[in-house]
Parts: C-alpha cells; structure tokens; sequence
DNA sequence: CCCAAACCGTGTACGTCGTATACTCAGGTG
DNA sequence: CACCTGAGTATACGACGTACACGGTTTGGG
C-alpha cells in the first residue's frame, strides 16, 4: 500500500540516488545529513580500512550519528556500495588523449586502471547490473567518443568497451589477490615462497601434470609469480587492441574486395 | 611456541588440505567427518541456495553435527571457500580437443565457462592467491598442454592463460550481475526495463553525453542491453586469439626476415 | 495563527554471522 | 592398564544488517 507512481523503495529511487536527484521534501526538518555525505563517508573509510571496515554502524560513528539515522538517505547497505562504486569511479580526463582509437583506448584503460590502483576496494563491490551512475557513464560515454571514426558497428564498440573494462578488472582482482595472499600470514614473502616451494614439488611429483612440470623444471617459476604486474596487463591490452586491428583491417581489404 | 617445523594453520595446512595430504593422526578417535564430506556439503548448500546460504552453521546443520565440530577438519571459512573453488572446479576433459593450439583453447575457455554456468557460485568466492590446488592446476596443464607447439615462451603462455580465465570469468560475473539485477526487485522484466528507460532519458537529456546519445537514438538499447550473452562471450574470445594468432605470424615473419 | 502532516534522528531489539574457549568422552598406544 | 590424543559439544562474545516504534522539529494548508 506505499504511495503509487512516485518512486517508493524501488531501484527507480536508486537511479534518483545516483544522478542525485532526489526531491529534498516540502515539510519537516531539513537533514543535518546528505546522500553524499554519507557516501563520502562511507569511502573515507573504504579508503583507511577496506571494505570490509564498512558497515553502517562504522560509517554512522564517522558521522556522529545513530546507524539507523544512515537509513534515512540510503536504502541499505547495497545500495550504499553501489553509489560508492559510482562515486569512486569518478570522471575520466580525456583532455591528452590521442585521436586515435587505439591510444585513446589504450588511455582509457590505463586510467581506469589507476582508479582501482588507488582504491582497490572498488573491486570488492558485487557489481549488481549494468551500469546506471552518471560516472559510469561517463567512462562509457569517453571509450564511445575514442571510437568514433572506427568501422565498428554499436554492438561492437559496447562489446570491446565490456572487454576492456572486464580485463581492468580482471588484472585489478589478481594483483588485489596477490596482496591478499600476503596479508593472510603475517609476514608474506618468505612464508609463501616456501608454500609455492612445496607446491611445485608436488606437481613433479605427480604425473598428471607433466606439461607444468617441464615448465616448471625450465624456471618458470624461479621469479616470484607475477613479477611485474603491469607488464601483464599491458601484454594483454596490447593482445586484445591487436586483435580488433585485425578485424578492422580483415574489414576494410574485405571492403575493397567485395564492395 | 607452537610445534615447530610441522604445518601448524599456516598456509601450508590449507595445502594439506587442497591436496588431500593430511596425516590422520594416530591416536584417538577415528573421527565421523572428513575435509571431502564438509567441503561436498557446503557445495551442496551452495547448489541449492546460493554461496550466500552457505554458513557454518547450516554447513553443520546439514551434516547433523555442531557447528564447532566443522573447526576440527576446517581452519575457518575463508579456507573452506577456497577448498570448495578447486573442488567445484573439477578437471578438464580434454578428451575432443583438437591439436590445434586455437582450437583447443577455444574447448578450454568454453568448459571453463560451462563450469561457471553450472555453479554460479564459484564466481563469488574471492580468489585469495594462485591457483594451488590440483583441479585448478589441471586446468593450467591443460592450457599449457594446448600450446606446447606453439612460438610462445613460458611467460606468454601463462599471460594467456591468466587472460583467458580472466575473460571466461568476466563474462561470468556479467551474467552473474544480470541475473542478480533481476532478483534484486520481485518481477525482473518490465521493472527493470522501466528503470532502463528512465535512465536513458537522463543520458539524451544531458549534455555530458552527446556520443551515448546518439548511439542510443540509433535504438542503441531498443533491444534488452547484452541480450544474447554467449555472442559476447564468443566474440571476445575470437578477439584474445585474433590477437595471438596476429602476434604469431608476426614473429614468423620477423623470424623468416631478421633470422 | 494553529494544527496536523511530514520528516529527522534515536533507542531498542531480533536474527544471523564467524569463531575463541573450555569442556566431556571415546579410542588407540605405551 | 593408564594415559594422552583428538572428536564433538556447549556456551559465549562481538559484530553485522535492519525492522519497528518513538519523540522532536519544521512547515504547509485551513
């Protein structure tokens, strides 16, 4: 029985959240609080602490305020991260970017990897559906922009957009997994050298891995695992980018042949 | 001053575990549980309800004991969650892959893929470091094997492969998310599709977006957004090897050339 | 002008979670 | 046999998200 038609406790309300338009009400005290200030406060401690710090209880001690107070600004605690992963995100500054296509993707997805770099935290948020914040949008809005004057078709420039940022993320998560590792145990390296020892002496051990175990007798892992993450991710974006120039070239010769 | 030397409940227990080396002990009790049974029943309560249902307590519950007694044969929940990784995992079954280095890893992404599918779960356990258990391994074995004739090096290989999998989990925890966006509010479709609509309006009436604009009066979204999620998977995968495929015959040439 | 509606912030409470700690009791080993 | 080891239990603590009912304040409509 909740009022009809104007958004309740709907995902519309949501959007009103994100684009941060909510209608402020006529009547009643005006709120000492706000959505941002709540979501502020909500990464300022992401920020100190991770993720896991955040709980309303926490986020509402940093505000000087009851938990249930929070609840008057955000429907719960999902939403809550939501509007931190739009929030965190931020703008992209597209001003030296190339005209290319592929240094302006190339940028774009540098930066969108120094966002996680400097709050690995935004990669922990479940991300609950496509994207809505007007920040989100506005990274889709620049990787549409570097695509202007490509011979690809909308479903495809989406495509590769989904593809890049699912490889940011990706490569996010493995170096966040990587830090994890070492902050399981107290101290990291030495300690985990020795377990990754130990593993590799079972897969010589064991004949169901023979491949991996000539590599691994070749050195493969006399580095520490993932020595240079960026090195990684660079190998991979060069290896996707490579592979849309050649569909755009394989296009363009079967243009000149066919059409 | 705990016993020195032996695997105490450091990280070299949980390997221990994964492997299933753990020496039984040879006084007491024989006890009624074991690692295998407590790691099966939480994958069957992550079957049936979700990762989200799988507690301690209900992982007792099911097997009829109390929720301590899991503490026994189980460091704590986080590593609970990584043995229930490698076991849902399973092994590959490279039985009908050809001998084509494309094509097998064609198989390979897609039989990672349908593991997703069959256990969406498996997408929300945090991955807390390298792949260590011997599923996991098998996976990375069959990756290696599928390019042993291949002009890639070691390190290549590996790229590859981490790229792969992060590509077939990516599209996974899309889907993931699409579906989640649906439960999230009681009746998925029309709801959802509202609050699309409502936040295309936003994006035509503000002017931050002029390129997502005119994609979207180019009925951009006029069908429900990533309606056909295998298509998105398929064509990112074929762009990965595009690329490698690219990268290959350049080095060929370069190798016909320079040497 | 005044009352009632709207709304802010609070206090309390419930059910759930992971797990530390201290215990009882059965079973194999010296 | 005595004994120690280890399985399973009972209890408890602190934290979590949030439902609910309540006072206090502001403002619009009559």
């Amino acid at each position: 029985m909740g009022s009809p038609g104007s958004g309740g406790r709907g995902p519309a309300h949501t959007l009103d959240l994100l684009w941060g338009t909510v209608r402020p009400g006529r009547r009643g005290p005006r709120g000492g609080l706000s959505v941002e200030a709540v979501v502020r406060a909500a990464m300022d401690l992401a920020d100190a602490e991770g993720l896991a710090a955040v709980s309303m209880r926490r986020v509402a001690e940093s505000l000087d305020v009851t938990t249930m107070s929070l609840y008057r600004y955000v429907p719960g605690k999902d939403d809550l991260c939501d509007l931190m992963l739009d929030a965190a995100s931020g703008t992209p500054d597209t001003a030296g970017w190339p005209d290319d296509w592929r240094g302006a993707l190339e940028h774009l997805a540098r930066d969108m990897r120094t966002v996680f770099r400097r709050r690995p935290w935004v990669l922990e948020i479940p991300i609950s559906g496509p994207p809505l914040g007007p920040n989100n949008l506005a990274w889709m809005e620049a990787g549409l922009a570097a695509m202007r004057n490509t011979a690809l078709d909308t479903g495809e420039r989406i495509r590769l957009l989904m593809l890049l940022t699912g490889h940011v993320r990706s490569e996010g998560q493995r170096d966040l997994s990587m830090e994890r590792a070492g902050a399981r145990t107290g101290v990291a390296p030495q300690e985990w050298g020795r377990v990754y020892g130990e593993m590799l002496g079972r897969v010589l051990a064991d004949d169901r891995f023979p491949t991996l175990a000539r590599h691994v007798r070749e050195g493969m892992f006399d580095s520490p695992p993932e020595a240079d993450p960026d090195e990684d991710f660079e190998a991979g974006l060069a290896l996707l980018l490579d592979g849309v120039e050649a569909l755009l070239t394989r296009r363009a010769g079967a243009g000149r042949a066919d059409g």
